[in-house]
DNA sequence: ATTCTGGATTTTGGATACAGAATCCTTTGT
DNA sequence: ACAAAGGATTCTGTATCCAAAATCCAGAAT
């Protein structure tokens, strides 16, 4: 049995934040304050506290030398700046990962996963399962660090929009059919280029949506 | 005027942490409790909470999954990965630094400082203005991304050791006279390379001491 | 009218208080 | 002797409180 992982407010808070800056609630250049948001999201201060300052560590805020605290919402530089460092470490990881990893056996059921939800065409699951996919990978590195600064990337930028999804899930699908297969070979350098090609290209088809 | 900074408690934690951590005070798979380093540092458990938050993210302690805090302290394997994720990412700010920079006043100034350090052979004003050197760079890369994991990866190491610096100053400051030279000729691609096999060299030299 | 000044107001950082979760430790039953 | 139960203890997460910092604003001085 996996241990039931219950949220923290400040979590909480921090996903709820997220979520404001992503559909436009909190605009880019606003000021918020701690009481404003504690009294809205229910809770005290304190969590709310700390969830700015790792939203600040996230890119998302920006605490002034007056120590208010700005929202930094998401514009276009930014999502190339956040593509063009993932692809970097994600590669890392990739190869990392190939160098290292003994055992695909995960990687290898995740990717069933994937085939079946591009198969029943259901956007909500294959979102879920790419997302543990990569999750997967930068585990498989272990390395804590490529493992923390992807995870902050990750949160940092809006889910992938369903309508991308949708257009892109089967080339994405094979692309990583041929980061298993690099894995499979213990190939680091091919797992690191077919990684950062897989990311790059996602890069693509995300600019064209915003 | 600049403004003069003071610093919250928070950051004093988060920095006598970092020192206990490196000199051995805490000590590897240590457990460690809010309270007990807040009495030690004669603070409050809040800010000592925060800082645990901030050295979680830095890889310097692992929160398991009964809440209860543990040192993670710097193995060889760490070091390496560190320099590895330094050499791209600062690679990446290099490249991105020499595409954007039009005004290159204050580097060739932190410059000349490094030259004073090397001649002069003052160990202290060479680590400081090596690290100067190197921030401004990030700081023209213009990503805050880049500039947030930096910072994160550049704290979680303990600081060069003197002996080590002055053995390589010479060395480093050769290196950094072809990375200013590679942005004065505004060539992204020669200041990636250069600035990342100068990290990948300290990467040698630092394993030699550690 | 514009700038300056000093107090009222807001907001933050940090301390303290309290409830619930996790751990420890003694007791009880077999 | 050993395992299970359950109460005491420790520790964390969140709420509340307080003092210092920052901002705002009205009136005085130029």
């Amino acid at each position: 049995m996996k241990p039931i992982e219950k949220k923290s407010a400040r979590d909480q808070v921090i996903i709820s934040l997220r979520k404001a800056i992503f559909n436009g609630d909190l605009k880019n250049g606003e000021e918020i304050t701690q009481e404003e948001i504690a009294k809205i999201l229910n809770v005290s201060r304190m969590p709310v506290r700390e969830a700015f300052y790792a939203l600040e560590r996230e890119g998302l805020l920006l605490t002034q030398q007056n120590r208010r605290v700005i929202v930094k919402g998401v514009t276009e530089e930014d999502i190339k700046d956040h593509y063009d460092i993932r692809a970097m470490l994600e590669g890392e990881a990739a190869a990392k990962a190939a160098r290292l990893a003994t055992d695909l056996k995960d990687l290898e059921e995740i990717n069933k996963e994937i085939e079946k939800a591009v198969q029943a065409r259901n956007t909500d699951e294959y979102i879920v399962a790419n997302e543990h996919f990569h999750r997967t990978i930068w585990k498989l590195s272990n390395s804590v660090r490529l493992q923390s600064f992807l995870d902050q990337l990750w949160s940092g930028l809006p889910p992938h929009l369903a309508e991308m999804v949708t257009e892109q899930m089967g080339k994405a699908h094979s692309e990583h059919q041929d980061i298993l297969e690099a894995f499979r070979n213990r190939d680091e350098h091919a797992a690191r280029e077919l990684m950062m090609s897989h990311i790059k290209r996602s890069k693509i088809d995300f600019l064209k949506i915003f």
